[in-house]
DNA sequence: TCTCTAGTTTGGTATGACCAAATTACCGCC
DNA sequence: GGCGGTAATTTGGTCATACCAAACTAGAGA
């Protein structure tokens, strides 16, 4: 992009490390779920001291690329699309702090799963139909069980992430559930909610069972806004003013 | 969630000081752009180790929460949207080894992008019509250098990410455009090519600029998946196979 | 006021040591 | 011989110290 006079990023002798962990990662000399080498193992295979082989281990703990327990063995984690989210967790954590923060991410959330219902609406396979019966089911059955309701409201949600046959979709979700969950949590819930929510659930299901794309978006995004209005309740609580969406 | 039989993972040293460190950087008492505090100093007033010290850095700097380039002090970072995308940087460049991780990732761009030009279609302002009509004045003035057309032809995908005015989009669009960058960038480039993108924009601005959303969203994914083909190519090259969006 | 330089500070790495928890080896008992 | 529990060993986490080279700072000189 531009010239070369840039600080010329110095190498860390951890980075070398790294790098070659990652690539007998890659190429399955070290095999998933096994444990990484001792410590001092490494510090002599690359002939340094134990802080790099640390500093080396940190960061592949924290691409995710290891899963290090305080105190056990580090183990090889090959990364999926989920580990990239999780990856992603603190930051956008710290983002959530800003109600505007949440914001943007609930009407990504909806614009994404605007666009998967309408191409469910329009594609859904006779899997998909009947993965959404099922989830639908499950709403129904779980009415009078505020915790148990909530659960099998986003996995109905998930479904509608996993009708695009692409695993990066449900790893998006399992994000947008885990963050945000905690202001969700804080909703107030009851029968009426529930049975509401539900209701909304069936639209939906019933406009892509009709392959109306149109009406099937509709339904989702009442439902969504509907959602929106009590999480805003939720901030209203703490003095902050949040938008409607 | 559980009952508290756990491994009760432990909290490292470490973890304590970046939580502190992380609250300092939101309260504002370490300010944006300025270096933190000298590792001897941090260690004093945690009364640590450096070793610790370094360690809460390191992972400061794996969230983005402070850039730490080798041999210089650490400076702040207040993260926005784009920091987020960088920090999936490593990891998802590790998954895009495999063939289906770019076609997972190109088919994801596809779906919002997709519903991205339906919504310009549909509630464009006067601002975000000037601002494509810009972006594709340039593409056409590049066509015959063939860099040149290949950054404005990114830049008019960015606007339709824009459109959105919703701050993630854009940072989304930059994680997009680094990680498939390295596909387009073996891509052959040709007088031709260009002239048949800046056909395929125009085609997608004029839907807009008729509000109709069906033939926007229907020129983006010819345009989208004709470039795909050529993308292919530079697997097959490899002798991998990759099927059709 | 600016430049160059010598001195100081600071991050990167290497050693070596110690602790507590985890793992392994061992042993006696059913 | 299989098993459960204990002792010995290994291993990760932390500390203290030292040294180097690069970055920074202050002061001399033009």
């Amino acid at each position: 992009m531009n010239a070369g006079s840039e600080p010329t990023n110095l190498r860390r002798a951890a980075d070398e490390v790294v790098a070659d962990i990652e690539a007998r990662i890659a190429s399955g000399e070290l095999k998933n779920d096994k444990p990484l080498p001792t410590e001092r193992e490494l510090m002599e295979e690359f002939g340094t001291s134990r802080t790099v082989i640390r500093e080396a281990v940190a960061q592949l703990a924290n691409r995710g690329l290891v899963e290090a327990r305080p105190r056990f063995r580090p183990v090889v984690r090959r990364p999926d699309y989920s580990t990239v989210i999780d990856a992603t967790g603190t930051i956008v954590r710290y983002m959530l702090n800003e109600p505007d923060g949440v914001l943007n991410l609930y009407r990504s959330r909806v614009f994404i799963e605007r666009g998967l219902v309408r191409d469910a609406a329009l594609h859904a396979t006779k899997e998909d139909i009947a993965a959404l019966k099922a989830a639908l089911a499950r709403n129904k059955a779980a009415l009078d069980d505020s915790d148990q309701f909530f659960e099998s409201d986003m996995a109905f949600h998930e479904v509608l992430f996993n009708t695009s046959r692409n695993p990066i979709f449900p790893a998006v979700h399992k994000g947008f559930s885990a963050w945000l969950a905690p202001h969700w949590a804080k909703m107030d819930r009851s029968r009426e909610r529930n049975l509401a929510n539900y209701r909304a659930h069936k639209a939906i299901f019933d406009a892509i069972l009709e392959r109306d794309p149109l009406r099937a978006e509709e339904a989702l995004v009442e439902h969504l806004r509907g959602a929106w209005e009590f999480v805003k309740d939720t901030f209203a609580e703490d003095g902050v003013d949040v938008p409607s969406l």
